[in-house]
RNA sequence: GCCCUUGUAGCUCAGCAGGUAGAGCACUUCCUUGGUAAGGAAGAGGUCACCGGUUCAAGUCCGGUCGAGGGCUCCA
């Protein structure tokens, strides 16, 4: 269906073309937003869903004749609705709700739909405090069932929905009759707290999801889906495969152990990305890890961000402060020598490594903790060489994701908030320009999150989409208009004159730890060749084979190719089995025939039997795909 | 931080209704020398997260603390 008589362009397919001049961009955008919207709402899956909230709804108040409901809107593969119930729930209550709801169903009731006033509905919902505060929201007129304000053009109407003896406040759509349900399509999944209309000074509430589809083969596919993404879960493989440990107990929460196997992961990648970086103009700094409180007063960060910060040290009776960003490190460094309009653009960058306070309850694996490295770089330059500058950025940030194998990516563009920001409206409006023609020329699909930005500058970030779909933000190209006047860094122009530099805060991988977590979920632990721990493991089939195998091993060695034998006393498969496990990619099995040929037989940890192939052939096929940063 | 769940050998887990610990994998040693995902045997390994309580007796029950998992919230 064609909104509103628009031609449907796809958003993630990248490139807008326009038809009618006076929609603008970010209309156009927010169309495509809706209409993907209201293709859910008005899908069958939305309805089952939707529906199924009601029956869950149904089941729990038969269970708990006194319990609350608040909301239950359908998700993304599901549904949920929170309850304010007498006791916590089990998960085998869950089992209870699950049958009761089954049975629900198979009676096959009709949904009616009746609109009613502010009043009658109250009357309706007397003993039900949430649906009551729903209903006077829904009367004032101004907010939604998720206290989103509603737009002035469409007046509320509050609706209800009756099936068996359950009948809820809600404008629908639902399923005509529960006969479309199929009973055997739908489960209830996880128990979880949740704060009423999501604020944490308000009531908590146990909201149940649920996941459901139109037949037991999508549910069975879906739940398949789920036990492949655990498969992969970076906290899994990175025990399994030695890359990284938590040690919660005696090391603390959110901080990371990087083992041996992590430690080379993130050594050749931060060697091949500093290489690139000295390539391509930058230079490399170091800076400490703590800075004194004045340091943070100038920059701002005590007043914006101490939140995230650590509690001060006192050296001498002096504070100093952890190190969140390594902005301000970077800024004394330019601001340590007079700058000439010649000496741009400026590029340092730094795998700083920053803590920053998170909340217990969010810290992640590696995905989300208290201490990480960032490959940070701030970018100083004149204003004539911005938008240059911006496309450089851009695209050495492609290059180097590119290189360790993300195809897809997505952008997204904030501008200017509304409200509360620094810096003139040229600037902005100027970097907002430059930020958008270098995403065009680079020819990333973006979306436009008009007023996003943060005060102190418009952004783009960068969402990579990982082999199972899942999208990730990693980089991130944020303009400054902030910290060059708080620490009043300044140029000498042509004309002779002090000018104020343009500043770019970028990071690539964002930070290694997140970037790792990342990259152990997109590959499932199976590195390409180039970062893989061990690249070949040498399989002897008897010990008689054993020094043939050393031998080959310090050839591999002398050609730059990771190599570990496995000379254990156990059969050919056993050792196999191990580093199928690890995931290594080449198995080179050594016997009588490969010895008298000085070969050795190639296995791929796909499980592909390439045969006997000579020694040196064997080092330039691995070479190859090392340089060209392949996998097998 | 909040709610629910949870914390037993390096890893994955068992331990019934309280009576002072068990399996598989991994590890060590020995036997085995075997052609594309697990050969056999023996051995070593745990103050059952920590603190306190109930009890003749606690891994098992209760309370607290510290972690972990699923969410919520947060992520200038």
């Amino acid at each position: 269906m064609e909104p509103r008589g628009l031609p449907l362009v796809p958003a993630d397919e990248g490139f807008l073309f326009f038809t009618r001049p006076h929609i603008t961009k970010k209309r156009y955008l927010k169309e495509i937003f809706m209409s993907k919207q209201q293709d859910y709402e008005n899908s069958p899956l939305y309805k089952i869903r939707h529906s199924l909230a009601h029956v869950m709804a149904q089941a729990v108040l038969e269970m708990f004749p006194t319990g609350k409901i608040a909301i239950g809107p359908p998700i993304e593969d599901g549904f949920y609705y929170d309850f304010d119930l007498p006791r916590a729930l089990t998960p085998e209550d869950l089992k209870a709700i699950e049958k009761r709801m089954r049975n629900i169903v198979k009676k096959r009731y009709g949904f009616e739909r009746q609109e009613l006033s502010a009043a009658e509905a109250k009357e309706l919902f007397a003993d039900q405090p949430y649906k009551i505060e729903l209903i006077e929201g829904l009367e004032a007129g101004g907010v939604d069932e998720n206290g989103e304000p509603l737009p002035a053009d469409e007046r509320p109407v509050i609706s209800t929905y009756r099936h068996d003896s359950f009948v809820d406040l809600c404008r629908g759509p639902h399923v005509k009759d529960l006969g479309k349900i199929n009973p055997k399509a739908f489960r209830l999944l996880s128990i979880a707290g949740a704060y009423w209309r999501g604020d944490e000074h308000r009531q908590q509430l146990q909201r149940i999801y649920g996941t459901a589809w139109e037949t037991p083969a999508e549910l069975k596919e879906y739940l398949h889906r789920l036990e492949e993404a655990k498969k992969r879960d970076h906290r899994k493989l990175g025990k399994e495969l030695e890359i990284f440990a938590t040690n919660a107990d005696e090391l603390g929460g959110g901080l990371i152990l990087w083992l041996p196997n992590g430690g080379l992961l993130r050594h050749l990648a931060e060697d091949f990305c500093k290489q690139e970086h000295l390539k391509h103009g930058y230079d490399m700094v170091y800076s400490p890890h703590i800075g004194k409180s004045t340091l943070w007063e100038t920059s701002g960060h005590l007043a914006f961000y101490k939140d995230g910060m650590y509690s001060p040290i006192d050296i001498d009776g002096q504070e100093y402060y952890l190190k969140p960003m390594n902005c301000p490190f970077h800024i004394l460094m330019y601001k340590n020598n007079l700058h000439s309009y010649r000496d741009f653009p400026l590029r340092f960058a730094e795998w700083g490594t920053v803590y920053r306070y998170e909340r217990s309850g969010t810290l992640h694996g590696l995905l989300r903790v208290r201490g990480f490295t960032q490959d940070d770089a701030h970018h100083f330059c004149r204003e004539d060489q911005m938008p240059d500058e911006i496309d450089f950025v851009l695209n050495f940030s492609l290059h180097i994701l590119r290189s360790f194998g993300f195809k897809d990516f997505h952008a997204y563009l904030s501008t200017q908030p509304p409200e509360k920001s620094v810096g003139e409206a040229k600037q902005w409006r100027a970097a907002e320009a430059a930020l958008e023609a270098a995403l065009k020329r680079a020819e990333i699909p973006y979306d436009i999150d008009e007023g996003g930005g943060a005060f102190y500058g418009p952004k783009i970030d960068l969402k990579i989409s990982d082999a199972i779909g899942r999208e990730w933000q990693l980089s991130t190209i944020q303009f400054d208009f902030n910290l060059p006047e708080r620490f009043n860094m300044t140029y000498i122009g042509a004309d002779g004159k002090e000018h104020r530099p343009y500043m770019i805060h970028r990071a690539l991988l964002g930070s290694m730890e997140r970037f790792f977590g990342v990259l152990i979920e997109h590959f499932a632990g199976a590195f390409p060749v180039w970062l893989a721990p061990v690249q070949a493991k040498l399989i002897p089939i008897t010990d008689r084979h054993n020094d043939y195998a050393a031998d080959v091993a310090a050839k591999l060695k002398t050609a730059g190719i990771r190599v570990e034998i496995d000379d254990s006393s156990e059969r050919m498969g056993n050792k196999i089995r191990k580093a199928q496990k690890k995931k290594v990619p080449y198995m080179l099995i050594i016997g009588d025939k490969e010895m008298e040929a000085n070969a050795v037989a190639v296995r791929l940890r796909n499980g592909d039997d390439l045969g006997a192939i000579a020694v040196d052939e064997f080092i330039t096929l691995a070479q190859k795909t090392i340089a060209e940063k392949e996998t097998v």
